[in-house]
RNA sequence: GGAAAGGUGGCUGAGUUGGUCUAAGGCACACGCCUGGAAAGCGUGAGUGGGGGCAACUCCACCGCGGGUUCGAAUCCCGCCCUUUCCGCCA
């Protein structure tokens, strides 16, 4: 929070603050001091903008009693006319007052316009739950599902295995396109449609969530709507001659689904489950990630997206990460569950579960889902609101919440390390089996991979 | 890509010789009356955002978006966006 607001501990009232918790030194604890009275901290970014809002209404003020001393001279004219009676006397300083109201306007706009500019560069506040910390090491372990299986033989990872099996070629999704794609070919390919088949049915069937195809491009507004713009650009890939993006989740197109709409409270909670590829560029990851199917410019995912009313979005969020976490028990993967700490929290949530799932190679955990509630952040930008049937209901901000349920190339990878065998055979988890045609192992080729296959073959013809 | 028509509130739909439009009517909605209960009927209320006020309330803006003409624009002019239909192309 601090280190996404910028609170300088040189601030006075900063000062003041931790005097009267005796001045610890221990960052972690400053920050906790300083997040718990949130209400007093001055954060830098916020103090133009309170001098912005004043101005703002100051503003507001003079033009809207301009307007309104011209409405009611109108309004005569008006009556005049209609009584045939003279009125050109009241056309005097009409056209003046007109210009005014104008030129003030143009300013009021051109206030606003810096408010909104600052707003939307302004993180989401963490929720209370939300671990304190300044990074990744500050996340706090929730709870472990399944033992890391023993070998008893040298394990591969996933690129060498599904080189065996003839299933994934980077070679030549480097020749069509470049660094971090992938081609998946025969049993692989089915395999990433086995379990995007198998997430979207258990989602839909299982957890009542409706199944969305959505655009998997998308527009700038419905981008500043989820928080990637203004301030994410240069994240995402950007189609020429263009104001569109392509997606880099579906909780894009599928949160602003709703954009700008007022829904009926009786709908809610509204729970959407989509299969889209997303589309990263990866910038800043130079380096991380670069062998396999880990970082991945586009990569498969079957999304998860809530609405609900603010008092249940908790409940929600538990419920959802629930229902992401069972993809994981169905496919028997081992996983654990990591609360984000305020350090490592996204722009626009306001708390956020990862799941990682185990992956033998690495001999750790890495994470496969993400699972954020962004309570009304999401919702004020993109504005989606409900209301209530009764006349004098207000309408209110919706939570959204959305999670990976889960991402798929990862899924994948991680059932090839999890469940290779010693012979180079992969078992296909039992759930599975139905989307691969009762197949219960992916095989090994007993040639070479395809890339040398084809360069042999070149040659000999 | 070419041509035409059109965008008004939750929906439908009137309003386009500029002037009490402070946007009719209908449907749907909420509350009340009526009823054993409901329907029908009758009555009342009800859009979104923002400013001021403890509040009752009050003021401002919004007729796809942006600009222009005018004392005054839903209405006239220009640009853009979107939708529909027809033709062409295409999976």
């Amino acid at each position: 929070m601090i280190k996404r607001g910028d609170a300088s501990l040189e601030n006075p009232t900063n000062k003041a603050i931790l005097q009267e918790a005796g001045n610890p030194t221990e960052p972690a604890k400053i920050l906790e001091i300083l997040i718990n009275n949130a209400s007093r901290v001055v954060i830098d970014k916020l103090q133009p903008l309170e001098e912005l809002d004043a101005r703002r209404r100051e503003m507001i003020a003079k033009v809207e009693a301009l307007q309104a001393e011209r409405n009611n001279v109108n309004k005569e004219i008006g009556r005049r006319k209609a009584a045939k009676e003279p009125c050109e006397d009241l056309f005097a300083g009409m056209k003046e007052m007109g210009n005014q109201a104008k030129e003030l306007e143009k300013q009021l706009e051109e206030i606003d316009q810096a408010l909104n500019n600052m707003l939307l560069t302004i993180p989401n506040v963490p929720n209370a739950t939300t671990p304190v910390g300044r990074d990744e090491s500050a996340n706090v372990e929730v709870r472990r599902f399944g033992t890391p299986r023993k070998f008893d033989f040298q394990v591969k990872d996933h690129v060498d295995l599904g080189a065996n099996l003839g299933i994934l070629d980077f070679d030549r999704a480097a020749k069509l396109t470049g660094t971090r794609f992938s081609v998946l070919t025969g049993p692989g390919a089915r395999l990433e449609r086995a379990l995007i088949n198998f997430m979207l049915d258990t989602h839909t069937q299982k957890h009542g969530y409706r199944e969305i195809l959505p655009p998997f491009i998308v527009n700038a507004e419905s981008m500043k709507g989820t928080g990637q713009l203004p301030k994410f650009e240069q994240d995402l890939f950007k189609l020429q001659g263009f104001d569109y993006y392509l997606i880099p989740t579906a909780e894009v197109p599928v949160t602003n689904l709703y954009a700008n709409e007022i829904l009926k409270e009786s709908d809610l909670t509204i729970a959407f489950t989509a299969y889209t590829p997303c589309f990263r560029s990866e910038a800043g990851s130079y380096g991380r990630d670069t062998r396999g199917l880990i970082r991945q410019h586009q990569f498969d995912k079957v999304e998860l997206v809530k609405f609900c009313k603010p008092e249940d979005s908790y409940n929600e969020l538990e419920k959802l990460l629930d229902n992401a976490e069972e993809i994981l028990r169905l496919l028997g993967l081992p996983y654990r569950v990591v609360a984000l700490s305020t350090g490592d929290l996204g722009f626009s949530a306001a708390k956020t579960y990862d799941i990682e799932v185990w992956l033998p190679s690495q001999n750790t955990f890495r994470e496969i889902s993400s699972c954020s509630n962004f309570e009304d952040f999401q919702a004020r930008r993109a504005g989606i609101r409900y209301k209530g049937s009764d006349a004098k209901a207000k309408t209110a901000f919706v939570h959204t919440l959305n999670g990976s349920g889960l991402a798929v190339g990862r899924t994948w990878l991680a059932i090839l390390e999890n469940f290779q065998e010693e012979d180079g055979r992969v078992r296909i988890p039992e759930v599975l089996r139905p989307y691969m045609g009762g197949q219960e192992y992916l095989e090994p080729l007993n040639r070479p991979a395809p890339a040398k296959a084809a360069a042999e073959m070149t040659a000999a013809s």
